[in-house]
RNA sequence: UCCCGGAUAGCUCAGUCGGUAGAGCAGCUGGCUGUUAACCAGCGGGCCGGGGGUUCGAGUCCCUCUCCGGGAGCCA
């Protein structure tokens, strides 16, 4: 069947087209038919006047219900009031597969009537103008490390032992053996980065914790460069090119799903560099003033915030009302850079300037989003790495593969990972994280 | 694992002081020649999450279980 796209009807003005999707809506007036018919591309109205139609086909308008699969033909007219601009003056209708009561209706819905919908809802408008962006961010990810050389060299999905020997990993079997599923290709891609110079790796990773917030997902997608001879400054220089190039690529190609989703796009347009850059003791001092100043505010939610503000104490991780606040206080994405060794993954370089804190950045984005880049400066020296691996409590059997890599021309190195979803649930201002991916797997959550 | 909130029609919700169950949408029937989540009129639709308790009487109060949502910790 010869068929047009409905975002390919600009270039058909005038012509008779066949389209081909699924029933979106329909309305009627009298003698006039509107049927609203998507095909993945876009959304066209067919108007349809009884005088001027086979009574049968007329009928047909009538009986469809919402998600019937249809194709449609008629004579592209350029309409101003017509969603997309454009519209198809009715000539014949049939029907490829019928849909009987639809649960996803044109109105309103909540959240777990339409997760257990999910491979419906991704049909509804939203979803499917944040799955396009998804689409270009990942492409921007891909061509902004191919543009500079980066060599794609995947990691693996099954690994024999935890990476960080920190997170709950899913557990598995493997011919009689335990194996976990990969929750970051960072080890690796230190070993790919010794044999290309820059690489990065992109593929899914898993984590089993009991997680349950907006901001997690037991499966997500994560890209992590990783560059030899190169060192946290211009690791931090690389995060934030990455970022104002992914944000600024969705803002040039999705103008029209940003205006679907109805999201703030002068908000994106500040992300450009450079990025404050704050170090963990200073972000302490900026984030007592916070505290403070919160405290005193006439906004509820501001004191209720600053109740929160440095709970962990001196020398922990910051909290999540710790990042919020940060986020918040800026207008484009902040680089805390040299927290606590002690609070750190067992890789992470320390300071040679105060060995007490790590070489590393974690990137938090406003808008209440959170951390979407972890990273830093790798450990080289294999005695130091070695002592780091003990201290930590790991078993030294399971990274003889990875010391090779001190023991045969070491050389500093530094990357980070970031969050696909993450990024995604930024820039689309989406709620929570599960909207981001197409079938989200979260805690006990694994349907559809 | 912990803290908070919730479960009433297919969906989203209301339900006063404890007194026999309501709306909008969806569905069905009809009306309207330009609709924009169209509109207008009418009709059908209920194990009020499960179990137990208090009471003459429980959607409503108490206990408990299950499921769901939000958050914390941890992380990207």
């Amino acid at each position: 069947m010869k068929r047009t796209y409905i975002a390919d009807l600009k270039d058909h003005v005038g012509q008779e087209v066949t389209i081909a999707g699924w029933l979106y809506n329909k309305r009627s007036s009298g003698k006039v038919r509107f049927v609203l018919v998507r095909d993945g591309t876009g959304i066209c109205q067919a108007t349809a006047f009884k005088p001027e139609l086979d009574p049968a086909i007329f009928d047909l308008c009538d009986s469809l219900d919402q998600e019937t699969s249809i194709t449609v033909t008629g004579v592209v007219k350029a309409f101003e009031k017509a969603p997309g601009g454009f519209e198809l003056g009715l000539k014949n209708l049939a029907i490829v597969g019928v849909s009987k009561d639809y649960p996803i209706t044109p109105k309103e819905h909540g959240v777990a009537f339409l997760m257990e919908n999910r491979h419906l809802w991704l049909r509804s408008s939203r979803q499917h103008a944040i799955m396009r962006i998804r689409h270009q961010v990942i492409r921007a990810v891909r061509d902004f490390f191919d543009d500079q050389g980066f060599t794609l060299i995947d990691s693996p999905i099954l690994t024999a032992n935890a990476c960080e020997g920190t997170s709950t990993l899913f557990e598995t079997e493997y011919f009689g053996e335990k194996a976990y599923l990969s929750q970051s290709g960072q080890l690796y891609n230190e070993a790919a980065a010794m044999a290309f110079g820059k690489v990065y790796c992109f593929g899914p990773t898993f984590r089993a914790e009991k997680s349950k917030t907006r901001r997690h997902l037991t499966e997500f997608w994560m890209v992590e460069p990783e560059v030899a001879f190169m060192d946290l400054e211009e690791d931090m220089d690389l995060a934030e090119a990455f970022i104002e190039f992914v944000v600024q690529r969705v803002l040039s190609r999705c103008a029209p799903e940003l205006k679907v989703i109805e999201r703030d796009v002068t908000k994106l347009a500040n992300v450009k560099r450079p990025f404050p850059r704050l170090r963990y003791s200073d972000a302490m001092t900026f984030l007592a003033e916070k505290k403070a100043e919160f405290a005193k505010s006439d906004d509820e939610e501001l004191r209720k915030l600053s109740a929160d503000i440095l709970k962990n104490g001196p020398g922990d991780d910051l909290g999540a009302a710790d990042e919020t606040a940060i986020g918040m206080s800026h207008d484009r994405p902040v680089m805390v850079h040299r927290y606590p060794a002690a609070v750190k993954a067992f890789y992470m370089k320390n300071d040679p300037a105060d060995p007490n804190f790590a070489l590393c950045v974690d990137v938090i984005a406003p808008e209440g989003v959170g951390e979407i880049i972890g990273g830093g400066q790798r450990e080289e020296d294999l005695s130091v790495l070695e002592g780091k691996i003990a201290q930590h409590g790991l078993s030294g059997d399971a990274f003889k593969w990875y010391n090779d890599l001190r023991r045969y021309g070491s050389v500093p190195h530094s990357g980070f990972g970031m969050g696909i979803e993450r990024m995604v649930g930024w820039v689309t201002g989406a709620h929570h994280v599960r909207e981001t991916i197409p079938f989200p797997r979260m805690m006990e959550k694994i349907w559809p």
